[in-house]
DNA sequence: TATAGATGAGAAT
DNA sequence: TTCTCCTCTATAG
């Protein structure tokens, strides 16, 4: 589930399993065979995430970069590992363990150079100590831009998601469609705090819960919900159904070519 | 068994 | 805006 508290369990998981030790490096699928070569026999120094990118420095001062993407995905295991299942990109192995990933936007390679340039292009980041709302503002606080857009732009913001963006715009009663510029300074504050909170929950968690206890189906009554991507949320995938707090029909549309949902209830038109 | 869709983002048009 | 990358899962038949 790659939204960026996903992406900074897995630094926590790297850096446990292998900080500060000498990790062996493979590309079963062949796609990264050079680059695992070069990491393979070095000691892993430190790994950190910024927004959805995760970041693992080596003792030859180069850093490995991986972005999920839509589809990428890490299992951990114990060692002995088993004979790599499937298209495995990178498997990073040590004493403590091994790490297998599938299936990403990115698995490269960076000099310092390079990890500087990355991170210039990303905005703050809601997990990380130097997290700085009001950097975000100065992007947000002057753009036609919609709130819904401008929270999936990680130049503005790095970390959140789909399921971030909705679920936070509902929490605090935010039209999606609202530009920046008609947000109030206090309004982006209670987003950004929103999303502080409700994000370290989600990587203590491993999952995305956004409903307060007091919204739970089994609160109000109702059954309790199945959903694919693991968490108890508000809005989104919700469509069609009824509002937790308001009843309402939740609805969607496409915005900016993803799938944005909303509840015109709690979230009344500002346009 | 086949197909559509997904928590993302950069390039191409 | 549309395409493309890449893999897995849920759903349809």
């Amino acid at each position: 589930m790659p939204e960026g508290h996903t992406v900074h369990r897995l630094a926590a998981e790297h850096q446990r399993m292998f900080g500060g030790r000498r990790v062996a490096a493979s590309s079963p699928q062949g796609r990264f065979a050079e680059g695992a070569a070069r990491v393979d026999g070095r000691v892993l120094v430190e790994a950190d995430a910024h927004g959805k990118h995760l970041l693992v420095r080596f003792d030859d001062e180069r850093t490995l970069h991986v972005h999920l993407g839509i589809y990428g995905k890490y299992v951990f295991g114990a060692v002995p590992a088993p004979e790599p299942v499937g298209a495995v990109r990178l498997r990073l192995a040590g004493a403590a363990g091994f790490a297998d990933l599938r299936g990403p936007n990115a698995c490269e390679l960076l000099e310092p150079g390079d990890v500087k340039v990355l991170r210039d292009r990303l905005g703050p980041d809601p997990l990380r100590a130097d997290g700085d709302p009001e950097v975000a503002w100065r992007r947000v606080g002057r753009a036609r831009t919609p709130i819904a857009v401008l929270l999936m732009d990680q130049s503005v913001v790095a970390g959140p998601g789909n399921i971030y963006r909705a679920e936070v715009l509902f929490r605090r009663g935010i039209d999606p469609r609202l530009p920046g510029r008609r947000l109030t300074r206090e309004q982006w504050a209670g987003i950004w705090d929103d999303l502080v909170v409700l994000m370290a929950a989600g990587v203590r968690a491993g999952r995305i819960d956004t409903v307060r206890p007091e919204h739970m189906p089994e609160a109000m009554g109702r059954p309790p919900r199945v959903d694919g991507h693991g968490g108890e949320v508000y809005v989104y995938r919700r469509a069609g159904l009824p509002c937790l707090v308001c009843g309402s029909e939740v609805r969607t549309v496409e915005l900016a070519a993803r799938n944005l949902f909303w509840c015109p209830g709690c979230q009344p038109s500002a346009v």
